[in-house]
DNA sequence: GGAGCAATCTTATCAATGTCAAGATACTTG
DNA sequence: CAAGTATCTTGACATTGATAAGATTGCTCC
């Protein structure tokens, strides 16, 4: 006969509890939206009281940064992988379209990563860093792509320039702001997007240097 | 010997509270950020119950969504204005350059205008309307930059383009995601962009049409 | 191996918030 | 002026983030 299991078993999670945490807390991001994300909701998916939470995090607003923090990573990643597959000219493209999907394919960590929860008060070390790391990515790509200096001022506008399209067509897509939002491919809408500033940039004059 | 003014007079408030409630709150939200607007505050504010609003909306979302569609209606006409009184090639510059400008002054607004809280079961009939009003002059203003039909196929992707740009930018200078976001003006944010998409332009073909 | 201790987890509790139901007050219309 | 409707208040409830105090576990050191 089995002896009989410690109750305190029963109601009592043990260990390798912030993981476990993180990831209910990623996966309810994406079914509620990151707006609705409560600890109490993540504490009990994994099956532990709504206070334990607060032994790994300081609190609801570590737990969602770290979740962002590690959606830059993933992103920064994403971005790499992109570009050095890419080939030629197509390799800032290949960029966009790795950025474009790793949205879409994670809505609303991407609105939380970018969301208003996070200001200088709220700021969190980890989710600074990752940010600046995947920043760091997308200028590398540029400066690759020009062929310049990566601390150099041209490449300082120019990666502000790419991640400011990137992130807003990104955000009105995620948004479902453009018609078609849902249905459309990645390729569509950077392509198209691509080529309204071919047109903008035949019928304006650029700003004196 | 005045008259004692009746009881009533100094608890009841009376009339005309709902764009007083949308007035407080939208102070309310400049002082607290987009995520910590509660209605409390707000009626706190106009010295009201904290019930009162639901007379005047049905929820906390309508009122915000009100404050938003109020904040496109102010985006359109900044725009419309801009780009009226500008010049010659630079007309899409100064209606960049507005867009940023009313983002900078009414940061917490422009955050929930695009923020998540609108989803499309969430989504609040005015603010569509003033939404698509307020794309509707942006792409009026490409159109006419282009000298197109104003539902053609490059006006469209035209459009989506100088939003995607404009959006972005704006979207991270508001969060404080770029070096210099507080203390830099307008102009300067809007033409190192500018600059930085003619590098881009230099050193990349094109997708083909 | 066991006593003590720190880490971990739970229960109980509180304050803030969105929201509903019911009653009180003001305005309007016959 | 009476009745009815719109407006506003009070009271209450569920949810949520957070704290405090107690229970449990695992580790350390003798």
């Amino acid at each position: 006969m089995a002896k009989p299991a410690k109750r305190a078993r029963d109601t009592y999670h043990v260990g390798n509890l912030a993981p476990q945490l993180l990831a209910a807390a990623r996966a309810l991001l994406e079914e509620v939206g990151p707006t609705k994300l409560s600890l109490r909701a993540v504490s009990e998916r994994v099956g532990v009281s709504a206070t334990a939470a607060y032994h790994h995090f300081q609190n609801r607003n570590e737990l969602i940064g770290q979740l962002a923090a590690q959606g830059f990573s993933e992103l920064a990643r994403a971005l790499q992988h992109a570009y050095n597959d890419g080939s030629g000219l197509d390799k800032l493209r290949a960029g966009s379209l790795a950025y474009l999907h790793f949205a879409r394919s994670n809505p609303a960590l991407y609105q939380l990563m970018f969301g208003p929860e996070f200001t200088e008060q709220t700021m969190i070390p980890a989710l600074q860093r990752e940010r600046l790391a995947a920043f760091g990515e997308l200028k590398r790509m540029v400066a690759d792509t020009l062929g310049q200096e990566l601390d150099s001022a041209e490449v300082r506008k120019a990666s502000v320039a790419a991640w400011s399209y990137t992130h807003g067509l990104t955000s009105l897509v995620i948004h479902g702001l453009l018609p078609g939002a849902a249905e459309y491919s990645d390729e569509r809408f950077v392509d198209r997007t691509l080529q309204g500033f071919a047109a903008l940039a035949a019928s304006c004059s650029p700003p004196a240097q």
